[in-house]
DNA sequence: CCACCCGGAACTGTCAACAATTTACTCCCG
DNA sequence: CGGGAGTAAATTGTTGACAGTTCCGGGTGG
């Protein structure tokens, strides 16, 4: 459907797929927090040298996702609780604006497609019952598509590709306890249903909300975390 | 003051130092928008070897100040209307909340030097006229003032790094008519006001509008620059 | 006169080697 | 036995050269 043909297709450099390999690795936690990329290393290992590895890892130095030390190496960006309690008002104020674009742009077959997949949400055991759901693949399901709707493309590479990328790096185990799962999806239905009534106000302040919430909880329990060791 | 000494210093390897020369000839229009970069002539006035260069602009690259087009070369971003567009509501998100988040952060005599920036500004013939005043270095200043204030690391960052220097880039010529510096420089007033009477939301409220009204005016001029060409 | 094809020049992509710096280890001295 | 200087190995920083691609111009045929 996507044209597909006759869009033209640029070739792709080693960088390039250096570049994703990195970022994919990085984000599944293949590669670890505060870990050291060896360059020669690396190189070796995806058969490639040491030059297009080096400008892959600028690339990334470029976006946040590691860090370059002169002379000592490049290590995989490490998030500190402050470091993620910034980075979720950036979020907030971010996904609030772009849900509040989402409830005029939003088209219905989007809106309808958002409902099934939050009525499949509501069946799931791990919702249920309070476990999962939060911080998952589902839960970013739901955000990608409303930030996906805000038409906006600047805003949506910020957050589905730096933001959620950088997020996903400090893998804070969700919310095993303490109900955050349903009360997540709560919220995730009231956002839903200020774009479903098309009010740009109430669905930003939703979100807002909801991602405040949610950074208010997270941060409570890295307290709890560092508190404990 | 800033203990000057028994800081840490690093070495700075020439990527870093080509970097910073590269971002300034950006941002400052000596590289103009959409004109392209010779690897072979840029490394050679600077008397490097390709090598760092590229790397430098592979960084650049993840910071969108230029784009590379795989065996074509790299362009110096050009940003379109619509992308000026976008990017001014991401600014808007983004330094609203930080507008906010300086309500309560703002120590007092931030505020008085925020008065008195103010203040030099009112007496600018050019500002009481109308003509310029907005979008150049003294509306940076009262910008970057706040934003600074928020102190959250990431979203100074973010905004006065990045972004600023993104629209930068664009240099669309401020209001020379219409009046729009005076209205700009009462924003700024109620902003201020806002922010000594250290409300959140009404400073938040302020600065969205200012930028919302910003956007909206030179989107409007842009209109008519392409309508009359 | 226009369209097409075909070199050659210029440029980008990649690589391997060299230089400089950091790190780890060993050995010596107190 | 502990600490520190010195040296060797490993790693990063930088360079120049080679390979592949794109772009420009001239020439030829229709």
């Amino acid at each position: 459907m996507n044209d597909a043909l006759k869009r033209p297709i640029r070739a792709q450099s080693l960088v390039d797929v250096v570049t994703e390999r990195l970022e994919a690795a990085i984000v599944n936690g293949e590669l670890a927090p505060g870990s050291r990329l060896s360059e020669q290393g690396l190189a070796l290992s995806m058969g490639v040298s040491r030059g297009p590895l080096r400008e892959a890892i600028r690339r990334l130095e470029g976006r946040k996702l590691v860090q370059r030390t002169t002379n000592i190496g490049v290590h995989v960006t490490q998030l500190t609780g402050n470091d993620l309690s910034d980075l979720l008002v950036v979020r907030e104020a971010l996904e609030g604006i772009a849900c509040g674009l989402a409830a005029t742009a939003m088209t219905d077959a989007e809106l309808a497609d958002l409902d099934r997949l939050l009525g499949d949400h509501g069946e799931q055991e791990s919702v249920r019952n309070g476990t999962g759901y939060y911080q998952q693949s589902p839960d970013f399901d739901f955000h990608f598509r409303i930030v996906s709707a805000s038409r906006n493309e600047r805003l949506i590479h910020m957050l589905c590709h730096d933001l959620y990328d950088l997020l996903r790096v400090y893998r804070y185990k969700s919310s095993r306890f303490s109900g955050r799962a349903t009360a997540a999806f709560d919220e995730h239905l009231r956002i839903a249903a200020a774009l479903r009534a098309r009010d740009p106000e109430a669905a930003e302040a939703a979100m807002r909300a909801h991602i405040r919430n949610a950074r208010t909880h997270i941060l409570a329990q890295i307290a709890e975390d560092t508190a404990s060791a």
